[in-house]
DNA sequence: CATATGTCCTGAGAGC
DNA sequence: TGCTCTCAGGACATAT
């Protein structure tokens, strides 16, 4: 599923488009029921035609082409790819930006599922619908101090608070439960429990976690589905410490079985040793109390 | 205001 | 073998 390193890796895959002028905006034959275009693909390919692509950016994990007047927003939520290549099948394929002449003739955007949504934005309408007032701040650049900020008052538990994208845009389920465990810090621990340090840790941990994911061009699941913008496998899925290997004991410390929990609807996946939900285990010198 | 739940969607895998 | 059922989890609408 596409979390920020496997967003990350479709706008660094697809940052060649950078520069080429738009022909146009279509959608392909598709059996399936089309994915949430807006506005009509019609209007995005009058809008678009002609104008050129200045800028590929992520927002939380969502990729973003700019162009002088708009920006073309591509959601892929659980199963969405971009594409400069034959896609992994031609029965799932979306819609396409068609470029004038040149290397790669489209950008394609495919999507098993079809959950993906594109948008047309100006950038007014985009501040608007995804603004910071809407999307919280990217966990890769904003500082220790900030990070803590954004959970003061939340009372949820950590795990299910680091998917909230108001608070931080960008992390998913599978990275909440590698970068809690980076840190050893249980998932069922609320947020109003957390000391200072162990915030330091964890926005540490998370953003040690993310890099490394994006070095590795993200997860590809035993689905099979995220791959990058050339249709090739990300390879992070083999660094997982806990994510989808219930059961195993923990490749970490050598002792605890990573154990598999429901919160609010989603998995979680923890190792019972690294990560115990007990305030004993304080890691470094002073303990820092706790901040309101 | 914060938090909780239901919905969308297809394909994989389980169970019979 | 082939059917039916459950589950996977992004974002968002609606309910509490």
């Amino acid at each position: 599923m596409p979390e920020l390193p496997e967003v990350e890796t479709m706008c660094r895959g697809i940052a060649e488009i950078v520069g080429r002028r738009i022909a146009g905006f279509e959608v392909p034959e598709c059996h399936y029921r089309p994915i949430r275009i807006q506005p009509a693909a019609e209007e995005i390919h009058r809008k678009l035609s002609g104008s050129r692509v200045t800028e590929v950016r992520r927002l939380g994990k969502r990729v973003v082409i700019v162009t002088a007047t708009h920006h073309l927003v591509f959601e892929p939520r659980m199963t969405g790819l971009v594409l400069l290549t034959d896609p992994p099948d031609e029965t799932h394929l979306r819609g396409a930006l068609r470029f004038e002449r040149g290397k790669p003739e489209r950008l394609w955007f495919w999507d098993r599922r079809g959950l993906s949504t594109l948008h047309l934005l100006t950038p007014d309408e985009l501040e608007r619908k995804w603004g910071s007032d809407v999307l919280g701040p990217d966990p890769l650049t904003i500082d220790p101090r900030a990070f803590e900020g954004r959970f003061v008052g939340c009372r949820r538990p950590v795990k299910v608070a680091l998917l909230d994208q108001a608070r931080i845009a960008g992390v998913g389920n599978l990275y909440a439960s590698e970068a809690l465990h980076a840190c050893g810090l249980h998932p069922e621990l609320l947020c109003d429990q957390l000391h200072s340090d162990q915030w330091t840790h964890l926005h540490k941990a998370l953003v040690e976690v993310l890099l490394t994911a994006i070095r590795y061009e993200g997860s590809t699941l035993g689905d099979g589905t995220y791959r990058n913008a050339l249709n090739q496998d990300g390879s992070y899925q083999n660094e997982h410490r806990v994510y989808a290997r219930d059961g195993e004991k923990c490749r970490t410390c050598g002792k605890g079985t990573i154990r598999r929990i429901v919160q609010a609807q989603r998995s979680t996946f923890f190792c019972e040793a690294c990560q115990p939900l007990s305030r004993s285990r304080k890691r470094g010198s002073g303990k820092v109390s706790r901040r309101k």
